[in-house]
DNA sequence: TCAGTTCGCGCG
DNA sequence: AAAGCGCGCGAACTGA
């Protein structure tokens, strides 16, 4: 038998296609030119299933008239075997080539493992060499596939899509050992979305951004020119490269901002917001602030951003990581769309076209029901049910007074009361952060009261904390079944919260696979994805619809797995991701 | 000189 | 005894 068959020629496609559509599990992999789908090319699609020959096929002979054959092997009802689908996902995209039915990524498996002795490196060649003890050429991912092809970069394109055979075998058995199957399924079906968010990418109004650019600009040199008396007036100096301006300290520079504090009465052990919160009176904290804000948004959003917008599609493309944090949260980058600032200047710029809308939904305090949940809190439980206010109901239990009688700084400080205490927050903790979350200030009495009676309301959630704390080191899991494992050093907080925010990323994940079949071959993309929120970009006159799917399925996602609990969403329709 | 670490801060 | 958690990114700082 032959290691691997390259195809060029039509009638070839038509020859292997056969044996392929009978196969119950493909492996596939693909060759590119460079990394990114909008600007590289498809070079190669390599599949390989059990007892015959890996199939080569050669995209730029072969493209485009060789779409249909290959989308209906790659949407036939076998398990499509990826190393990183989403980036495979994206490439054939970019060429039309459909992809459906179960996949199982070998780097997702090996991330969920991660937690449970696995590898800690994810990628093929390291999980090759961790579960099959076998070593794997890198050659291949330096070699340039945009001229002509050698054999040994054939040799190795067939090896890494057959390798993925074995490899999965491996990690299916080490996923049901570990009882990862349904959180497994869970992200890979969760793939698809990702992949085709990343694709779509979302747009941001330019114009409008560059004005916000200059106003912050200006505004960074006016709170600059106030400190100058603090840290010295600019002086011109002769530079290598012409003249620039030098001051007496470095105001970017910590260390001496901090001197500088010090010996203008401010005394702070460091120069962070919190620290700084408690002189903001002061003429030097407030301008030292105002520089910090403006410089912060300059030099992570307002200068960066622009420069990755995708020269082809005209709109940014961030990169989502779908198991980015040790949770199971999805983390992003370039840019990290999940930490642009709430103010309506900055989200307004995210925009559509016209003839577009945006559709945003979230979910209700979705890790406030997940803690209902999992504690089995019967208050909390029978409260949410009702439609009550937990954050009222809480302020009423906390100050002993009628909830109707709950003023809305009440309301405000049980906030900070419900989030800082379910995840383990000291009565001093809880103090400071009340203050600086919300404005609210206790006294650390209060604090200590409020602490107590808010586990005598909630026995539920007590409970639930001391049985976390006997688990040492001991593993959590999330409502999908997500394991986490913690050595005997973690602290409680951890084990309070992993669970906690890892179930609300299950839910998340389930909305964005069960969505992703919805809209298949709609007009309708997902542009963003903030932890608790999906936007939606669609055509104006679907946006009704659309908002009601989008919040449907948020909802039906979240209730299996919040059984006792209503899960709720909220959407809206907007022209940009500022709201209405 | 340069890679790696730390601080500070944006989001949920 | 006291304690919120999870990220990514830019600038400064550190160390060989």
């Amino acid at each position: 038998m032959e290691k691997w068959i390259l195809i060029d020629k039509m009638d070839q496609v038509k020859e292997v296609s056969e044996k392929l559509l009978q196969a119950k599990v493909m492996a596939v992999d693909t060759e590119t030119t460079g990394l990114n789908p909008h600007i590289s090319k498809l070079r190669l699609i390599q599949i390989a299933v059990e007892g015959s020959a890996t199939v080569i096929f050669d995209c730029f002979k072969l493209l485009p008239e060789a779409v249909k054959e290959i989308s209906d092997i790659l949407t036939s009802p076998a398990i499509k075997i990826f190393q990183n689908a989403k980036f495979d996902l994206k490439f054939l995209r970019s060429e039309n080539i459909q992809v459906s039915g179960w996949i199982f990524d070998t780097m997702l498996a090996a991330k969920l493992l991660k937690t449970s002795g696995g590898p800690q490196s994810v990628g093929l060649a390291s999980l090759v060499s961790f579960y099959l003890n076998q070593t794997l050429s890198k050659e291949q991912q330096k070699s340039d596939f945009s001229s002509k092809l050698t054999m040994e970069q054939l040799n190795y394109a067939a090896k890494d899509a057959e390798i993925l055979l074995d490899l999965r075998l491996r990690l299916l058995d080490e996923i049901k050992k570990n009882q990862l199957i349904e959180v497994a399924r869970l992200e890979f079906a969760c793939v698809y979305a990702i992949a085709s968010m990343e694709y779509d990418g979302i747009y941001l109004d330019k114009k409008k951004w560059l004005i916000l650019s200059e106003e912050t600009q200006q505004m960074k040199e006016k709170a600059l020119s106030q400190l100058y008396p603090f840290i010295g007036y600019p002086t011109v100096q002769l530079g290598l490269f012409g003249n620039h301006k030098a001051y007496g300290s470095n105001v970017n520079s910590n260390k001496q901002v901090l001197k500088m504090l010090n010996e203008n009465g401010i005394s702070v052990k460091n120069t962070s917001k919190q620290s700084l919160s408690h002189f903001v009176q002061h003429p030097i904290v407030v301008s030292l602030m105002k520089y910090r804000y403006a410089s912060k948004a300059l030099s992570s959003f307002l200068h960066t951003i622009p420069n990755q917008i995708n020269i082809n599609t005209g709109r940014l493309h961030p990169q989502y990581s779908q198991i980015g944090a040790w949770s199971g949260r999805m983390s992003c980058g370039r840019p990290n769309i999940q930490q642009i600032p709430r103010g309506k200047a900055f989200r307004q710029c995210f925009a559509t076209l016209p003839g577009r809308k945006l559709v945003i939904a979230d979910y209700s305090q979705i890790e406030l029901r997940v803690i209902a949940q999992i504690s089995g809190d019967q208050r909390m439980i029978v409260a949410y049910n009702n439609g009550d206010d937990l954050h009222k109901l809480t302020a009423s239990l906390v100050l002993q007074k009628k909830t109707s009688l709950i003023t809305k700084k009440e309301r405000q400080a049980a906030k900070a009361v419900n989030f800082g205490l379910v995840f383990g927050m000291g009565a001093a903790g809880l103090q400071a952060y009340a203050e600086e979350t919300y404005g609210v200030k206790m006294s650390s009495s209060e604090a200590v009261l409020f602490k107590e009676r808010f586990f005598m309301a909630y026995k539920g959630v007590e409970t639930w904390h001391k049985e976390l704390q006997k688990n040492k080191p001991g593993i959590s899991r999330t409502l999908a079944g997500r394991k986490h494992t913690y050595n005997r050093e973690s602290g409680l907080s951890i084990r309070y919260n992993t669970p906690v925010q890892g179930t609300a990323a299950d839910i998340l994940k389930n909305a964005l696979g069960m969505l992703y079949v919805k809209l298949k071959d709609s007009n309708t993309s997902i542009v963003a994805v903030v932890h608790d929120e999906i936007v939606l970009e669609c055509d104006q006159a679907e946006a009704q619809e659309t908002s009601l799917l989008l919040r449907k399925t948020m909802e039906e996602a979240g209730a299996r797995y919040l059984k006792d609990v209503p899960v709720v969403a909220e959407a809206s329709i907007a022209d940009s991701w500022a709201g209405k």
